[in-house]
RNA sequence: CGGAGUGUAGCUCAGCCUGGUAGAGCACCGUCUUCGGGAGGCGGGGGUCGGAGGUUCGAAUCCUCUCACUCCGACCA
């Protein structure tokens, strides 16, 4: 892509009403717009690295056997009547009406529609389990949204829906939800603890908060140091197997939000040296609830012994949107955004100091061709401004890598490569310039 | 929903207290000099001062209402 045809209205002055550095950066650097409290278009920049998220949760979810699909945004009413949730939930509820007068409303959470999918559809026990999960936007009339686009009223969430026979299976669905949550965050560069957590309005027994450990984080949040070298399950994790013991593993230490926590409990199990008292921003959440829809919703399969029974259900939330957010939060310098390698909108920025000089045209011109032949994203800087403003640019969007050329590097044959995330500067022939920017691992 | 603020040019803000022809920096357009870490000169375009009502000879400024946005708290993924 081209600069000079790329859509990226970057800000030099940080606007008034960011307070975060993650909603500051998102805003300088023409990722997001604002358009009402808590709701935000995505401008190309910013979009792409949702969609690279997106992928990437998409990929381990499908890893574990789930399956995607798209459920609408507007629901009607007489569902949430069924559950009985119509009436609990508040006014975080957007109702809408119709033009019949047919009470409708936007989407806050799926679990009545996939209820109402399944039980429509799956009669017996030998159909099961099931999980279903799909990547939509919710909407949550938040009294008081804030922090950009953590919390929004308007947000991409990734939420699947887990159906079962008893109460084994609901576990192992749970704990394939787990491992691939673990996955999940760790491919997109960030540390999450998985943390006892509280259900909140969804209910059930089961819970746990994937938290990544932040300042600027809402929850306050309490754990076992330990959990920051702890090892992530590899892809090659057989996600049909037992999976108990890396749950347990995961579950060893200490970790709790504020909602849970036991301040004696937390002395008695973690030395003062280990524990971790801080806030943390929530980017994944797991529950099992087992019949609490089912049940009132008359989701049941007959199982092996001719008795019908409701469907034992878990639900699983990662905050797509919010992940940007936290990704920005979790990585950053004074200078502006630096992306992981697997988020990162381009792989390479192509910085070209003097626009008109014939020999910087034409080796800018053969770097930008090769590095897409070789199926490298490359944002190419070829505006003729001058070069402090390229580099602050640059900097500000935080592309992993940028490969600098000038007149003067190319009187010697050589091109200067910045890596973004540590900031060593090398100056290198074309050829090894391009070798370590391809071959730079993409985490 | 309680409390506190802010709305003036695309952005950051001054002007408001004490009413009298709407400003600066950055950005933008033209031009010249510059040109490797957010350069400088000259010239230029751009704002019904969030909206409505009121007071006044005269309102960005004072008063009333209203809308929007932000922050703290409560609530929440």
């Amino acid at each position: 892509m081209r600069m000079s045809q790329f859509f990226l209205p970057v800000l030099k002055d940080t606007p008034a009403e960011a307070q975060i550095v993650s909603h500051r950066l998102m805003l300088r650097a023409g990722m997001i717009r604002q358009s009402a409290a808590g709701i935000y278009s995505w401008l190309p920049l910013g979009f792409r690295v949702l969609k690279k998220i997106e992928q990437i949760v998409r990929e381990e979810q499908d890893a574990t056997g789930a399956q995607e699909l798209l459920m609408p945004t507007i629901q009607p009413a007489d569902l949430w009547r069924e559950s009985g949730r119509y009436d609990d939930y508040g006014q975080e509820m957007l109702r809408i009406t119709d033009r019949h007068d047919r009470d409708m409303l936007f989407g806050p959470t799926n679990e009545e529609l996939i209820t109402d999918i399944f039980r429509s559809s799956i009669r017996s026990y030998r159909q099961l389990p099931h999980n279903l999960y799909h990547i939509q936007w919710k909407f949550r009339d938040e009294v008081r949204p804030r922090f950009g686009i953590m919390r929004g009223r308007e947000f991409l969430m990734k939420d699947n829906y887990s159906f079962d026979l008893d109460k084994d299976g609901a576990r192992r669905s749970y704990n394939k939800m787990f491992v691939a949550y673990l996955r999940t965050f760790d491919r997109l560069g960030l540390k999450a603890i998985p943390m006892v957590a509280d259900t909140g309005p969804i209910g059930g027994d089961m819970s746990h908060e994937f938290i990544v450990l932040a300042d600027t984080g809402e929850s306050e949040v309490y754990c076992h140091a330990d959990y920051l070298d702890f090892v992530v399950p590899d892809a090659s994790t057989d996600y049909e197997g037992d999976l108990s013991p890396i749950i347990e593993h995961w579950t060893s230490r200490y970790a709790a939000t504020d909602e849970k926590h036991d301040a004696s409990r937390f002395e008695a199990e973690v030395p003062s040296d280990r524990r971790i008292a801080t806030r943390g921003i929530e980017v994944g959440h797991i529950f099992y609830f087992g019949s609490k829809y089912s049940k009132p919703m008359g989701a049941t399969v007959m199982g092996a012994d001719g008795v019908e029974v409701p469907v034992e259900m878990g639900s699983y939330g990662i905050g797509v949107s919010r992940l940007v957010g936290a990704i920005i939060e979790a990585s950053h310098d004074d200078d502006g955004i630096i992306w992981p390698a697997s988020v990162a909108p381009f792989h390479v920025g192509l910085i070209n100091l003097k626009v008109g000089d014939a020999d910087c045209d034409r080796t800018v011109a053969n770097i930008y061709e090769t590095l897409r032949r070789a199926g490298v994203e490359v944002l190419l800087d070829d505006s003729d401004g001058r070069a402090g403003g390229k580099f602050a640019t640059m900097d500000l969007i935080g592309l992993p890598w940028q490969m600098i050329v000038g007149p003067r590097g190319l009187k010697s044959g050589v091109v200067e490569v910045k890596e973004r995330c540590t900031g060593v500067r090398q100056e290198l022939s074309i050829e090894a310039a391009m070798t370590t920017v391809i071959g730079a691992p993409e985490a």
